[in-house]
DNA sequence: CGAATTTGACCTGCGC
DNA sequence: GCGCAGGTCAAATTCG
């Protein structure tokens, strides 16, 4: 469609604001594109709602390297003022400027000894980013390992007395070491790491893993050759032409075939948008009118490398057409952009989540797995998450549609089973302040390059803390004099400070799929979404 | 002209 | 076995 392409894209830091106040006027004719009644307003369209926006970030990043760049050496004045080295570079020239024409030598140095300070809270500021992303990356891997082990446990006991052993044995895996001394621990330990690139992957192949013993010979036999066991594992799932050569196995051991299949993550968001950008590349393979829904259901497979059997399915929701309700399955066979890592992070940890708290959901609302995992320590929740295990895929979703609130009140889902069960789910936060950008304006994304970006303003010091606010001023006062730059690394720091050393990692989305030119090696380390974190605390509004 | 999208045909699983 | 529904393929079409 060209008007597709007409449409832009937007930034969303915080859900819970942003994806009502989605400003869109999308001229789609169906329902896929489809524009609610409201917010027709003349605001751009959006082509495509970043939910885990890294390309922000990406210039961010890029930003603060330049910056350490420039703090090596001797600035100039030459970079582009929008630029974060300029943050410097704005102010030496500046110095000189003003200092060398017709300021006397005593206000030149006033000017040299602020711009000292600029540049030592320049590297402070960096070494409390590295820092937190040091801590983040490891507490990090701590959950996953606590979670994995959850799991198991839950398995464990749940399969001795379950009449749906088998249903759990698919979709809940806890680590192999624990269940299976034959597999080494630190193949465990590596999964439970979550190599960034791969959360669901090891997710995927804990599941299947279980299944039955053949298969876990298999994969015991394969794990030496992670990308060939992860392949492997992506392919029985995604084709189904595939199937037959895992089938007889499968059917020996009374296994179902459909149980092979990985856990969905649903993600119910409001936006007018059509598609939702996850860092990924997708490439749209087939439109399906689904039974029950005036709304055409999209199906996408990743395109970020040959053979990656991740899809996903992006359908409206036929209650609210407001709502965006895109399904991910499957797990990527190819290292991830940062972009793509916030999605790939919230869904592990949704899945994760998922088969830890399958095993219960059937025994009652409570999720204790859940309860445990996300411990309600955290002052709110921004979104749900609704476990489905009845589902024909083990199925979490994740709504970013409510706050907690009215959804505790007013839960809509009637749709869905009646063993599904659901509880305050904090992992959006994350990926929403952490995968949703810092405040940077968008990158065109991979299917319109082309576009006008959405500059997006951020609102940062609203839900700050006061010592966070108010370092928040210090640094925007002394960088004021970019106000592109100011508004990016201000948002940037707030969330970074404001929020969970997770957000400060490089786990937000680049909204787009395209996102080559930034590198984030080095300053923020490619992390992992992190399901512990509190509330973003950053919000953002579009500028367009 | 290559790549992405569209869209009807086809395949598969499932319930009757 | 048949029909339905979900999902995928691939030729045709559109786009950049
Ligand atoms: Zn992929």
């Amino acid at each position: 469609m060209d008007h597709n392409r007409r449409c832009h894209e937007l930034t969303f830091l915080h859900s819970g604001n942003f994806l009502r106040e989605a400003p869109v006027s999308t001229p789609m004719a169906d329902c896929h594109a489809g524009n609610p009644s409201h917010n027709t307003i003349n605001r751009p369209p959006i082509r495509e709602v970043d939910f885990f926006s890294v390309n922000s970030r990406d210039k961010f990043d890029d930003d603060i390297r330049e910056m350490k760049m420039s703090n090596g050496s001797r600035p100039t004045s030459k970079s582009d003022p929008r630029d974060g080295s300029n943050l410097l570079s704005l102010h030496s020239g500046m110095t000189r400027t003003t200092g060398g024409e017709d300021k006397p030598d005593a206000e030149l140095r006033v000017l040299e000894v602020e711009l000292e300070r600029l540049h030592e809270e320049n590297r402070k500021l960096r070494s409390m980013l590295d820092h937190i992303s040091r801590n983040y990356s490891s507490l990090q891997s701590q959950l996953l390992i606590a979670m994995q082990k959850q799991a198991h446990h839950q398995e464990v006991m749940k399969s001795r007395s379950s009449p749906i052993k088998s249903t759990q044995q698919l979709t809940d895996r806890g680590p192999p070491d624990v269940n299976d001394p034959k597999v080494p621990d630190e193949k465990t330990t590596g999964e439970a790491s979550f190599s960034p690139t791969s959360n669901m992957e090891a997710l995927s192949k804990e599941s299947d893993h279980l299944i039955t013993p053949r298969n876990k010979f298999r994969q015991t036999c394969s794990l030496n050759n992670e990308d060939d066991n992860v392949d492997q594992m992506s392919q029985s799932w995604g084709s189904p032409r595939n199937d037959p050569i895992l089938k007889p196995e499968q059917a020996k051991d009374d296994q179902p075939e459909p149980a092979f299949r990985k856990a969905r993550v649903s993600v119910r968001a409001r936006s007018e948008a059509p598609l939702i950008s996850d860092g990924c590349q997708w490439r749209k393979y087939g439109q399906k009118m689904a039974k029950g829904n005036p709304c055409p259901r999209a199906y996408y497979r990743c395109t970020m490398a040959a053979g990656c059997p991740v899809r996903k399915q992006v359908q409206r929701c036929p209650e609210d057409k407001g709502i965006l309700i895109t399904t991910y399955e499957g797990n990527h066979s190819h290292p991830l952009p940062p972009a793509a890592m916030a999605t790939a992070s919230t869904t592990s940890a949704a899945a994760a989540m998922l088969l830890s708290g399958s095993t219960t959901s059937k025994e009652g609302p409570a999720n204790n797995n859940s309860a445990l995992l996300f411990p309600s320590s955290i002052p709110y929740a921004s979104t749900m998450a609704t476990l489905s295990a009845s589902a024909p895929f083990p199925t979490i979703t994740l709504d970013l549609t409510q706050t907690p609130n009215s959804l505790m009140q007013t839960f809509p889902r009637t749709h869905l089973p009646p063993s599904t069960s659901t509880f305050p789910f904090p992992l959006h936060g994350y990926s929403q302040l952490a995968g949703l950008g810092l405040g940077h304006t968008m990158y065109g994304d991979g299917s319109s390059p082309g576009h006008p970006k959405l500059p997006v303003l951020p609102v940062p010091a609203m839900q700050l803390g006061q010592h966070q606010a108010s370092l928040f001023e210090t640094v925007k006062a002394a960088i004021a004099s970019d106000p592109n730059f100011t508004a990016a690394l201000a948002a940037a720091i707030s969330t970074v400070i404001g929020a969970p050393p997770g957000s400060a990692d490089g786990s937000n989305g680049g909204g787009n799929g395209r996102n080559e030119n930034s590198t984030m090696a080095g300053i923020a380390p490619v992390l992992p979404g992190s399901p512990h974190l509190p509330q973003s605390c950053t919000t953002l509004s579009t500028n367009s």
